[in-house]
RNA sequence: GGUGCCAUAGCUCAGUUGGUAGAGCAACGGACUGAAAAUCCGUGUGUCCCUAGUUCGAUUCUUGGUGGCACCA
């Protein structure tokens, strides 16, 4: 009899995750939530690494959430990502199935798998147009106040720091508010290769992404129209592809550049996880090089 | 072949009027609860090309090598 509620396949980027956890699903009659806070916009695939051909196992494809879910271009965050992946998890218990949880976002996969306490903010015209008074300096003083700054992303437009103070005024104010996240008991799965390797792969599959046309999906996404600013704050593969197209970055600039990038974005991922087995997770790390059988028995001999 | 310039961290280079050296990038470690592929913090990792001198002391000055670049043949 299987004792956890869900199965969970993390790691660093370029590792195999998706195929593994794609096969997984298949054998235990599941499918797939995926945990990447890029993947979820339509659009953004070579970029994001986003493979349909991943969920075909044995000629049948295997469902997957949380993909696809919001347009190139809009705001999305944690606490969207996780009312949705309760949505989508309720719904595959209720179709019997077994959900199997995917990615390397490591803030998504922690929300989800700590369950953080977040709610729902209605946005307040009043008090949106009494702080709009305030500078931005002023409103980071406020800001302050509520909560500790741990990084300049709320505070680097007066609409950020305006909406960070809602929150933090309306979680006090509606203290009872916070609903529970229901605590999943998971397994979870680590894959990862060794530093070199890593970074080897990491920059094989760039090559690979750029001959397959990642230059032209981002270039189709601002002739669609998106700003370059925002393809930009995405990061990684559609901030310097799109400083190539703009004509900041010479090509080899944003190929070197670029790899540099995804493998420092590689480390932090690393990072993140390190923390979460210090804060009490148990990962079960296997090695990327185990054929895909063994990744298999590996994690069956600890889901049974 | 001749002349000149250069050789210092993984890379590009600074510097030491002679007291064993430091920037950027890279690398490494860390933080993270509403943009997280974002954002932010910390760490110098070194036969100062080799050799023989001068000197209390040489990465620094001198000799001779080696390698690179430029110009002249």
């Amino acid at each position: 009899m299987m004792k956890y509620d869900m199965l969970t396949i993390l790691g660093p980027t370029a590792t195999g995750k998706t195929q593994l956890a794609a096969r997984m699903a298949h054998r235990l009659n599941g499918e797939v939530l995926s945990a990447d806070s890029r993947q979820i916009y339509r659009g953004m695939d070579l970029g994001t690494g986003k493979d349909l051909a991943d969920y075909v196992v044995e000629g049948s494809r295997v469902p997957c959430h949380l993909v696809d879910i919001a347009n190139a271009g809009e705001q999305y965050n944690v606490f969207e990502f996780q009312r949705q992946f309760i949505l989508a998890y309720e719904d595959i218990l209720s179709r019997g199935k077994f959900p199997v949880f995917c990615g390397g976002s490591g803030l998504y996969l922690e929300a989800v798998l700590k369950g953080y306490r977040l709610t729902q903010v209605p946005s307040d015209k009043s008090r949106r147009a009494e702080l709009s008074q305030f500078s931005l300096e002023e409103l980071t003083e406020i800001l302050k106040g509520y909560k500790s700054v741990h990084n300049t992303s709320d505070t680097e437009t007066k609409n950020r720091a305006i909406r960070a103070i809602e929150i933090e005024e309306y979680l006090r104010s509606n203290p009872d508010l916070n609903f529970e996240f229901p605590s999943l008991n998971s397994l979870i799965v680590g894959v990862q290769f060794d530093r070199d390797t890593r970074r080897e792969r990491i920059t094989a599959r760039l090559k690979q992404r750029l001959k397959e046309g990642m230059i032209e999906e981002v270039r189709g996404l601002l002739d669609g129209g998106l700003n370059p600013d925002d393809l930009t704050y995405y990061g990684l593969e559609y901030k310097y592809v799109t400083l190539f197209l703009i004509g900041e970055l010479s090509r080899e600039e944003m190929f070197e550049r670029l790899n540099i990038a995804i493998h420092q974005f590689a480390k932090r991922q690393m990072t993140w996880f390190r923390k979460m087995e210090k804060e009490g997770f148990v990962i079960h790390w296997l090695d990327g090089f185990m054929p895909m059988e063994e990744k298999v028995a590996f994690i069956d001999r600890l889901l049974f």
